[in-house]
DNA sequence: ATGAAGCGTAACCTGTCGGTTACGCGTCCG
DNA sequence: CGGACGCGTAACCGACAGGTTACGCTTCAT
């Protein structure tokens, strides 16, 4: 996963997502770089679990996945001094759970196979 | 700095300097590849400002420095949710600072020699 | 049914990365 | 002194990352 975070056009993307789900065209269509390269950079991010997919017809979105940041702030932690934000961090992990979890309730239903673009 | 992070040899030596500074030596015995190569991580984490060297002697020591880990924090805050845990990567921040604070009153004495080849 | 739209994949090329060995330079010790 | 020690750098090399173009598969629209 660090390896994923190392790639600045990666690390944009995953900026873009934090607002709203975006498509692949949408996401290539911002960057000078070509299409298949764009797609690519999906990929990696995708088998590293920071986004998911959620097709939509001939489009494929792609949805931020907040889980993962979670062992990035773990590591984080790790450099944390005793009486520092060990603490903190542990609050921060409680929250991406919640986040987690939420998202799991707000609908499976359109886990896949939406309808009408 | 994305990009030192992502070899895991340099964040094993970033752990392994949490405890105590090493010298290249103590740190390179601890890897099964070569010492040159152990040599060149350290200056990609040296010249990404993860660490700082000391000089004694024929040895040089390598110091943690914690300073550059707030901007991946930060850049981990900009994916919390409002409600989350945005205040307490704040308080990692300030801590941080006392931390660096707290070095530069320790001694700024050996902060010589750095990239001449 | 047919063409266009939206995406991913394959093949290919190049630059960078991480590892290795050989070497040079400053420092300690007898 | 002179040799051993500690460490960085240079030169070289194989592996891999990221970019490009060409292409193929679905899905929508007419």
């Amino acid at each position: 996963m660090a390896g994923a975070i190392a790639d600045p056009v990666r690390r944009e993307i995953l900026l873009m997502l934090r607002e709203e789900r975006l498509s692949a065209g949408e996401i290539a269509e911002r960057f000078a770089v070509s299409r298949p390269a764009v797609s690519r950079h999906l990929r990696v991010l995708r088998e590293s679990g920071l986004v998911h997919d959620e097709l939509v017809g001939r489009r494929r979105f792609y949805v931020l996945d907040t889980g993962r940041f979670t062992e990035l702030a773990e590591w984080l932690a790790l450099f944390a001094r005793p009486s520092g934000w060990e603490h903190h961090l542990d609050a921060l992990e409680t929250e991406v759970y919640r986040t987690r979890r939420e998202r799991r309730e707000r609908g499976v239903a359109d886990r896949g196979r939406e309808n009408t673009a």
